[in-house]
DNA sequence: TCGTTCCCCTTGCGTCGCGATGGGAGTGAT
DNA sequence: ATCACTCCCATCGCGACGCAAGGGGAACGA
């Protein structure tokens, strides 16, 4: 099993952090750790990837942002869905499958053509 | 029903475009005819986006161009399928499914964490 | 002759994923 | 004390790509 095409990752990320913070605020590196976990290990975000789009989506109002302190003991910056984020995330996700459904339909035709 | 999310795009388009050439030659603009009537015209690729595409996976020796004559009696470049674009059509295809398979499951998921 | 369809192309722009890089602070072992 | 390690933040520069806009040219019917 070769690695997943990454590029496809476009439109798809934004998703995955929004859905991340879905039960309530996480950080940054928790929320890699979630996607990371949630995909088996199949997707993994660095945190060059990361942190510009979390700070995106802050820009955007779809998340917030508050100091606070971790698990661990450490400074953390906590990001909660904003509730443009909420609902992008609802928008964003059933536009997504869809996608995926005619796109999906596309690639696995038999016949060239149905016109 | 709004519009697609047009950014997901990415990394779907060159399958597309290698599917729509698995059944024969095919000059460019029935290549963004095939899309259309195949995602019942869902998506909408303009010749903007599909001339460089064409000559982007030509340039990697994925598919081949002709001269011809299309059935209108015009000047049409027919592209076909190189040897390394059914391959890349196949592996392609298959991390596309991959991809969407993990990341609708995290995006779908609805408890916080496995772990 | 004129509008329409068919068919080709390029340029410039903006976005975004990502590798590389650079901290800093807590924690446990030596 | 010192060191290595984990956790957690961030930025910069690059390359890739989708796309709107713009620019032909040739066939064909009205």
């Amino acid at each position: 099993m070769d690695d997943l095409d990454v590029s496809l990752m476009r439109g798809t990320l934004d998703l995955l952090i929004l859905k991340a913070l879905s039960w309530g605020p996480r950080h940054g590196y928790a929320v890699v750790e979630w996607i990371e976990q949630a995909t088996d290990a199949e997707l993994l975000i660095g945190e060059g990837t990361l942190y510009p789009a979390l700070h995106r989506l802050e820009r955007r109002g779809l998340v917030t942002s508050a100091w606070g302190v971790s698990e661990n003991n450490r400074q953390a910056k906590y990001y909660s869905l904003a509730r443009a984020g909420r609902a992008r995330l609802q928008a964003g996700s059933s536009s997504w499958h869809r996608f995926v459904e005619v796109a999906g339909r596309a690639l696995n035709a038999t016949s060239p053509a149905t016109a």
